[in-house]
RNA sequence: CGGGGCGUAGCGCAGUCUGGUAGCGCACCUGACUGGGGGUCAGGUGGUCGCAGGUUCAAAUCCUGCCGUCCCGACCA
């Protein structure tokens, strides 16, 4: 390819609306094209680059015996309906919807479980076709609140969506096996770096998840890892452990109200009872449960040192969305203004729930539903009635980690894969079986399996640019290497770049040779840029000695060889980087 | 959804406060020179100043409404 005919754009200011590194570049270089928020097109090098990321994921997910297809984009509402997730979806508006001139209802599919599973049910009849994972690589909508960061969040993307088929349960923990494995072997055959991660399955629902993740400071996931152990987890579902109260085993005082005016925070009450520390303290927090026709009101206590978790609270009360009660609804469900609510004379239209941290705690201070009072030496089952608990704590950096306890370190992480055991989620409301082995119905065991591509491709530039541009890794560069000649009006130079650029396309190398008009300051930017991870400089140093330079983007490394050698080394630093760079980077 | 910023040429911006002939840099086109870090000179193309209404002799500029876009907020008992 010459960079003539290339339909390279590339710009000197980075664009107005762009806040991370991945945007800035993508945007400068023209590999993307903002058409409005969170739409964008591809430029035909951008194109390239996603196109190695689908066939390195094609690849792999056919060594594992998955076969692809194509599934509809537009997709009725009465299948969503069947698997109760379109009411979930419409709720948190992460759904788009339209019409058709019948007035018929459709969604523009964020992920395809329903026509998946609607099609396996149809078409697979008897265990004899099981195992079966269908996966296919298709453009997904999701209507994003704030659609940012270039490809990183945006409202139409590329994703690799795959869906495994299973007679039972041990079949699906193979499948769910193998596509974890083949999850490694893909971000490494990239030339990224991705963690798996215990992940909390959100929306798409099932018994257990696994996140894979790019590390980047712009990430927007935080992630928790206990050194040394293996552990983990997206904070959304880290565990820690937590040192116990100081007051549990204490000999119970008596109960005592005590005025505490316009002190309503626990840091306030810290100040007011200077020899209580928040661990003797309980936070109730007002929350209500927002199902599809009512709303259920819970009240959650927590020891006061620590948070909630809300995605550990959804999960545990259920719900299209849980919602923190507004000061009117406490006043009036509680009598009392915000920040004195407890367990103690509360409302029983509130269901209670104590966090883990909260249990055997004594002597304990809470609110009591009294303005300006709050209650001292409470005692759980005695002052009020005991609740049931639930891990519902936020695991926080430094928390002592759950394998053995060595303090949790935080990473900033991009989510480009994620994997889930669905079990009969979906097959069983939807009523997908096949005849298993005892001539019975029974309903498919199924997992789902994604990888953002587009997201991956702008992972990678996160991962890895530096102050000159984009270092793409070999395995996705649009092109491995670049020719630059540095003035093509001399014959001998431009002849010279063409027996180079002729020599690697015959030895296989995918290259670019830059025969562009321009002055040399502005081919060398723009080759880095542009990020080929090689480059071979053809300038004066061939007219004064035959020699060629052989320019490493990724370590800024370069030197000068005759052609040949030039040559040699640039097809064998590519061909040792194809597979990934794995190696070199763990 | 709430709060704020911004919409002027393909991109980045000035001009708006204080109304009076639409500007700068980059890019692009033509020519010449130049050719190892976005080079120089000369000439040129390109804008219903987001949209609609209003005030005025006169509106990019003032007023009203709308739209778009970006940022912040949605851990607090």
């Amino acid at each position: 390819m010459r960079a003539s005919r290339a339909h390279i754009v590339t710009y000197r200011d980075d664009p107005a609306d762009a806040e991370v590194i991945s945007h800035k570049l993508m945007a400068r270089a023209g590999y993307i094209y903002k058409v409005s928020a969170g739409l964008y097109a591809y430029s035909p090098l951008m194109w390239r680059v996603l196109k190695k990321v689908q066939n390195i994921i094609r690849d792999e997910l056919d060594d594992t015996g998955a076969l692809e297809v194509q599934l509809p984009i537009l997709q009725s509402d009465d299948l969503w309906k069947r698997s109760g997730r379109w009411d979930a979806y419409q709720a948190s508006g992460t759904m788009f919807s339209t019409t058709d001139r019948k007035e018929a209802t459709y969604g523009l599919a964020p992920t395809a479980e329903e026509v998946v599973t609607d099609y396996a049910a149809s078409s697979v009849n008897s265990y004899k076709q099981l195992p079966i994972n269908l996966y296919q690589i298709h453009t997904k909508f999701r209507d994003e609140i704030r659609p940012r960061f270039g490809l990183l969040r945006v409202k139409e993307f590329l994703m690799k969506d795959a869906y495994s088929f299973d007679v039972d349960e041990a079949g699906l923990d193979a499948s769910y096996e193998a596509m974890r494995v083949a999850y490694h072997r893909i971000f490494e055959r990239m030339g990224l770096r991705a963690l798996g991660v215990d992940a909390d399955p959100g929306d798409i629902g099932g018994s257990g998840s696994m996140e894979f993740m790019l590390a980047a400071e712009t990430g927007e996931d935080d992630i928790l890892v206990e050194p040394g152990t293996g552990y983990a987890a997206n904070v959304e579902k880290a565990e820690s452990r937590l040192s116990p109260s100081p007051s549990v085993g204490e000999a119970p005082r008596a109960l005592r109200i005590e005025d505490t005016p316009e002190i309503r925070t626990v840091a306030e009450l810290e100040g007011f009872f200077p020899e209580i520390e928040a661990a003797r303290m309980v936070k109730t927090v007002l929350v209500k449960a927002v199902h599809q026709d009512e709303e259920v009101l819970w009240a959650v206590l927590i020891r006061g040192d620590q948070e909630i978790n809300e995605v550990k609270l959804k999960n545990h009360v259920g719900g299209l969305a849980v919602q923190m009660l507004t000061a009117e609804e406490i006043a009036k469900h509680t009598g009392a203004q915000q920040g004195f609510a407890g367990p103690i004379g509360l409302n029983e239209a509130f269901s209670i729930v104590g966090d883990l941290s909260v249990k055997g705690m004594v002597n304990l201070l809470c609110g009591c539903n009294q303005t300006d009072k709050h209650a001292l030496d409470v005692v759980p089952g005695r002052d009020f009635a005991e609740p049931a608990y639930a891990d519902l704590r936020l695991a926080r950096p430094g928390d002592p980690g759950p394998r053995e306890g060595r303090p949790l370190e935080l990473y900033r992480g991009i989510e480009v894969g994620h994997i889930f055991k669905l079990g009969t989620k979906y097959s069983a409301p939807m009523g997908a079986t096949f005849i298993g082995e005892n001539g019975k119905p029974q309903p498919f065991v199924m997992g789902c399996y994604g990888i953002g591509v587009s997201r991956v491709a702008a992972s990678a530039v996160e991962q890895y640019a530096d102050d000159k541009g984009i270092v793409w890794p070999v395995p996705i560069a649009p092109f491995e290497a670049i020719v630059t000649c540095l003035n093509p009006k001399k014959e001998e130079l431009a002849s010279t770049s063409e027996r180079v650029y002729e020599a690697l396309k015959s030895r296989g190398i995918e290259v670019m040779l830059d025969d562009r008009k321009m002055g040399p300051g502005a081919k060398l930017k723009d080759a880095e840029l542009l990020g080929f991870p090689y480059a071979v400089v053809v300038g004066r140093s061939w007219e004064t000695e035959q020699q060629l330079e052989v320019r490493n983007r990724r370590t800024g490394e370069s030197e000068t060889l005759g052609l040949d050698e030039a040559i040699d080394r640039v097809v064998a630093a590519i061909e040792a980087e194809r597979p990934g760079l794995e190696s070199e980077v763990q």
